[in-house]
DNA sequence: ACCATTCCAGAAATCGATTTCACCGTCAAC
DNA sequence: GTTGACGGTGAAATCGATTTCTGGAATGGT
């Protein structure tokens, strides 16, 4: 609540002086103790708000992610989160749960708040970061990125590893793949699942029956795995195309007696918290703090003024 | 970028005009039209950081999680979302990485923000919320409280739960249990291994050498759980104080071979993203949800001046 | 001893919104 | 016809920091 004018009174110096301590630029020694004493006497902390509004820039970096609840996106939140402290940045992290209004909101806010600069992994394809671009916030896209926007961006190779997936299938011997994907509007969900055509395409043709677009979540999982059961000639194995889905897809398995290798099962991304070695389970790991850490990086870059053309990193998805 | 005066010069009126537009204040339709117009041809956004000088205070709450990447916590933030995101309110997620330092961090930007309140889940007994009270800003403790402080706070009953975890493996039949408890200086942990202490001793005498101090993580429920395991006379069932401790030391028993029921296990709190419903477990079930949004409208309340004592919430853990 | 740097420090402008105050019309009441 | 109330509007103050500009003091080189 104390302001820098009453610790400049108090310690009997202009605000410039109790400023300038503060930024560690030269002041005398003297004056230095002074102000120092005052503002531990007062509990002085400086208003961030005025600061922001005359360097018209934060300390902030705002991360704006799809599904809070999905370790995926968390374990994403904390490489960015120790690479934006060690740079003196903090993180802000935004629902948008799936929902381009909220996410649109947010990214109203980040602009509103003259945040540093925002990584994005976008509610779908659409997500719209003209706002953004047209002041000249740096932004980063993660995991997923809006079309019709040439901005950096860091991704992994959504479709090798689809079709790596379901090939690692095939190898097993079985036939009949079926396909439990993300939503249509979201480029992993239809990229991953682009990987699983091609794979099976290779081995015969493609049944788009065996393709279900659900939402990303648990429960997405659920409803898809039933449906692709209660197939008059069911699928004898599934690529499941995210973590959530893969375990809801697993829950109903469970609940039907046909654990894996009955039914054979790939999925995309690491299932949380597991706690047996799932040895019949094909996982596609993927490096979720890695792309935080780079996004951040990245972002910092343009931060601090980097202006290169819009770089795509593609990290490696080390199968296994 | 563009500000209000260059939207008042377009349309023709004064700051004071454009403002009380977007503020839904009297003005002439006329007026009105015009300055949406400009507004919208300029693409304007209002800077909340200056709108938050002015008037003291931000249409935002923090959130204070001492482990983003723990589901409790994440399922909590859900619920203080929902509420605050009703009421007109924006959450900033903060990790405070259980460390004091980074959790102090976090508190000073939310007073140099000027944010409107915030919910603590605190990384220790000893957090310091003195500043926030100093500067009057409301706080509520969830989960955890800090000491000394007379706040308002949600919980749940621990000790009461942990009581009745272990009850329940007794019930079973088994005679030497184990605790895997959080840290000692986290109100969490001493309660709910002081519930399992009242069970124990009524069923017999206390052995403190089946007790064992984790970090709550998963990571701490491997070592403890091996510790037990590996001791001459080691516990025949486990009382395990949170989620993410249990999975560890589910992982720990499936690699020895040794799944419940072989060796008994109770749970406080719901394990993440379980496949199997694990049936041989008992499971102490948290409202994470509600938790958060119990305290975010105690939070509400408070912003809106409510000024009663404070409260302490405990909510039922309707135990399974 | 003199001039040129360099260093300190204060006054005042600035960031962009909100809000008080004062003023002007208009309209209703008496 | 005068008075009072009220709605609409703009000028200017305000929030609390940073920063430019300026002047004075101190330092150093010759």
């Amino acid at each position: 609540m104390a302001t820098i004018y009453e610790v400049a009174s108090m310690a009997g110096v202009s605000p410039a002086t109790v400023s300038r301590v503060f930024n560690g630029q030269n002041v005398s020694a003297d004056k230095a103790r002074r102000v120092r004493k005052a503002a531990k006497a007062l509990s002085f902390t400086p208003s961030r708000v005025a600061r922001t509004l005359r360097m018209r820039s934060s300390q902030v970096i705002a991360l704006v992610i799809p599904d809070i609840e999905n370790p995926f996106f968390t374990s994403m939140a904390r490489g960015v989160e120790d690479v934006a402290q060690a740079a003196g940045y903090s993180v802000v992290l935004c629902n948008s749960d799936e929902d381009h209004g909220k996410e649109a909101r947010y990214l109203d806010i980040a602009v509103g708040a003259d945040m540093a600069g925002v990584i994005l992994a976008a509610a779908g394809d659409n997500s719209d970061v003209s706002g953004l671009i047209a002041r000249n916030r740096p932004v980063v896209a993660v995991d997923r990125s809006p079309h019709g926007f040439d901005i950096d961006a860091v991704t992994v190779d959504n479709r090798a590893g689809g079709r790596e997936a379901t090939r690692a299938l095939l190898d097993q011997g079985f036939t009949r793949i079926g396909c439990v994907t993300g939503p249509g509007d979201v480029e992993t969900a239809t990229e991953r699942a682009d990987g699983w055509r091609d794979a099976v395409r290779a081995a015969g043709a493609v049944d788009e029956r065996y393709l279900r677009f659900a939402d990303f979540r648990v429960d997405g999982g659920h409803k898809a795995m039933r449906e692709l059961l209660d197939m008059p000639e069911p699928p004898d194995a599934v690529f499941v195309a995210n973590n959530l889905m893969g375990v809801g897809a697993l829950q109903v398995l469970s609940q039907r007696g046909a654990m894996p290798p009955a039914v054979g099962m790939a999925v995309f991304g690491d299932l949380p918290f597991a706690v047996m070695a799932p040895m019949a389970i094909t996982v596609i790991p993927l490096p979720a703090r890695h792309l935080g850490v780079t996004a951040a990086k990245l972002l910092l870059d343009r931060i601090n003024g980097d202006d290169q053309p819009p770089r795509t990193v593609v990290l490696r998805n080390h199968a296994s």
